[in-house]
DNA sequence: CCTCTTGCAGACAACGTTGTCTAGCCGTGA
DNA sequence: TCACGGCTAGACAACGTTGTCTGCAAGAGG
């Protein structure tokens, strides 16, 4: 006896299969359209016809498949969201943002972590356009995103958050990095420091070079040369991070200051510095909690990313909305926090 | 002329309009079960006419609509989560650890946030039922579910995360709230204090009248008195439970140590504390991220909340494969993490 | 030569919903 | 009395896929 077929339990509901709008129509004595209209909330159904379809519904503990809805309809409210670490604390306002937004249209969020692994981007995205999600917001880990395009031509309002996308025009929604990097970079400089390392991310990551090249900017800008041992990039592993930390603050001559590229990062430096018995200045890109109550506070370029969350839901809605206009770029600034751990002067 | 039904399209790929296996079947010149059969490797189709059915899917840009998949198979291959807000960061290594586990079983993942507001939770919940979640996760913040029995019975896998299911029998992974809190206020105790102020989340929470409970016990077997005004319940808000600690430490008797309830009002208490005349000696429930590194270095009761997620999503797997045993309640330990803060004398 | 088996492929129904179209009923006005 | 419009309600097809069943051709065995 298959749970799906069972002959015995007629009209009733069977444990494992749920009661669909026929079920409903059925046991109400209506048709099945009525059914739909007045889940629908359409009109054109007596007050009498609705209450007796209303007591089917609740006896029964029918609701709706939105599944089907979907299939007939075309839209299915759900907006995919690719980020590199669900986990990370940076992407936790971004998510948020976008759900807001989403809930704000009657979307639900399918949210997943491409782990900065190219091929892992590609499958979860591409599992989202079949799941048939009507926007796609990406922080992008690979560098080559035309698979998308037939996504994209078939409608799927696609927005690129953090990085910008690969071979590919689409609205895009990122912080000014080089700016930020240049800012921190000159702080440190500003304050006496001459060797200053910088500590990043992986190299294949559009912000890590973004910032690289502002920290290189600012140092040529003071005329101050850039030793090769002086950057290090990377995964943001603690080990690996610790072990480039280490050696940046060895040898004869020893970097007095660093710029670290993530938080990631800058967790891991500050955990380190706190040990370390040299006093080392800091600054970090992106904001830590409780990263004022450090001592030294430490000094960050903050970026919001509720806002870069936000903006991009927005630029995704409106596309949704309005149709084909040219993809837009919008920059968001990244601002310096002094507190203290950019102005230590470098010791001799 | 509509977008869909351009009649001068012909088979080739139109806007707007995504090409089904049935395009794809006639430009492949085959039938569409065969295309069905390529898609998803069944076997029984000739090399080369699997050939011809992989050049126009690639031609005409196809991709599967698992929506009409989902349907039809009856599975969505997808997994509820419901918490209070997913840019907490304590959640992000919750939901990470659920979403790795669905995608271990092919699954992806439907998030939302219910901002602590039971109307929203049951409106998140029923939404993704009616998308057919094959399981839920659910961090609940009411206390009545017996709004899922329909979907239970119809086979909804659910399993309730952090906090227990109200007036429901079901599948619920829980953290030693009680003896973790126990455990925070003797540590203070053990250190000399005796006027020990508890400040936590909203009373209606399950892990706060825990926590709660768990500091009365532990001053009642020291034999020490908790005065009305040395406890305060009450919403996160920064500035609220910055009022309702200055209360604490002002006045004639001020409280000597402080046990704060969760990781956002432990934040907002070190901050306060940070700029506090008087040293006060602080334990919270809940990591934070760098908290080893402030002045004095945090003392926590901490919980593995990616363990609490894995263990969740290993719950719901396992009724989704298994069938329907007893609902299991697993109680994950909460230990102290002894760094500074919590050994702080009492003062005057 | 006929039958049987095997392998490949297509026709068709079904999943649960919604859009379109039509039928019946009532009341109204010529 | 008849035609007509408005309102309620149902029949039916369609969304895009998959499971079942059947058909055909080629090869094996008598």
């Amino acid at each position: 006896m298959t749970q799906r077929n069972d002959p015995t339990s007629g009209a009733s509901p069977r444990y494992g299969r749920r009661p669909t709008m026929k079920d409903v129509a059925h046991r109400a004595g209506v048709g099945l359209k009525t059914v739909s209209r007045v889940v629908n909330g359409e009109p054109g159904v007596l007050p009498d016809t609705e209450q007796r379809v209303r007591e089917a519904i609740t006896a029964l503990g029918f609701r709706r498949n939105d599944s089907a809805r979907t299939l007939r309809k075309g839209r299915t409210a759900t907006v995919g969201l690719v980020l590199e670490d669900l986990a990370d604390p940076f992407y936790g306002p971004l998510s948020r943002a976008v759900e807001e937004a989403a809930r704000g249209h009657g979307a639900l969020l399918l949210a997943g972590s491409s782990d900065e692994d190219p091929v892992r981007e590609q499958e979860l995205t591409l599992a989202l356009c079949a799941r048939r999600v009507d926007g796609l917001v990406i922080v992008p880990a690979s560098d080559d995103h035309r698979y998308l395009e037939p996504e994209i031509a078939a409608g799927v309002a696609t927005v690129f958050v953090d990085r910008p996308a690969g071979l590919l025009d689409a609205d895009t929604v990122l912080t000014d990095n080089l700016a930020g990097a240049k800012e921190a970079t000159a702080h440190l400089i500003a304050h006496g420091h001459r060797r200053i390392g910088f500590v990043g991310d992986q190299p294949q990551i559009h912000t890590t070079t973004e910032r690289l090249r502002g920290y290189r900017e600012a140092m040529a800008a003071a005329d101050l040369p850039v030793r090769a041992e002086w950057t290090a990039l990377g995964t943001t592993d603690p080990g690996r991070v610790e072990h480039a930390l280490r050696a940046m603050l060895a040898g004869p001559d020893p970097v007095t200051a660093l710029f670290t590229g993530n938080n990631r990062v800058t967790a891991t430096a500050a955990r380190l510095l706190a040990g370390h018995p040299r006093p080392t200045a800091l600054v970090g890109f992106d904001d830590l909690e409780l990263g004022e109550l450090l001592d030294p506070p430490l000094t960050v370029v903050a970026q919001d990313a509720a806002l870069l969350g936000r903006t991009a839901a927005e630029l995704l809605f409106n596309r949704l909305a309005g149709g084909a206009a040219a993809p837009r770029r919008v920059v968001l600034p990244a601002g310096l926090i002094p507190r203290g751990s950019g102005e230590l002067p470098p010791h001799s």
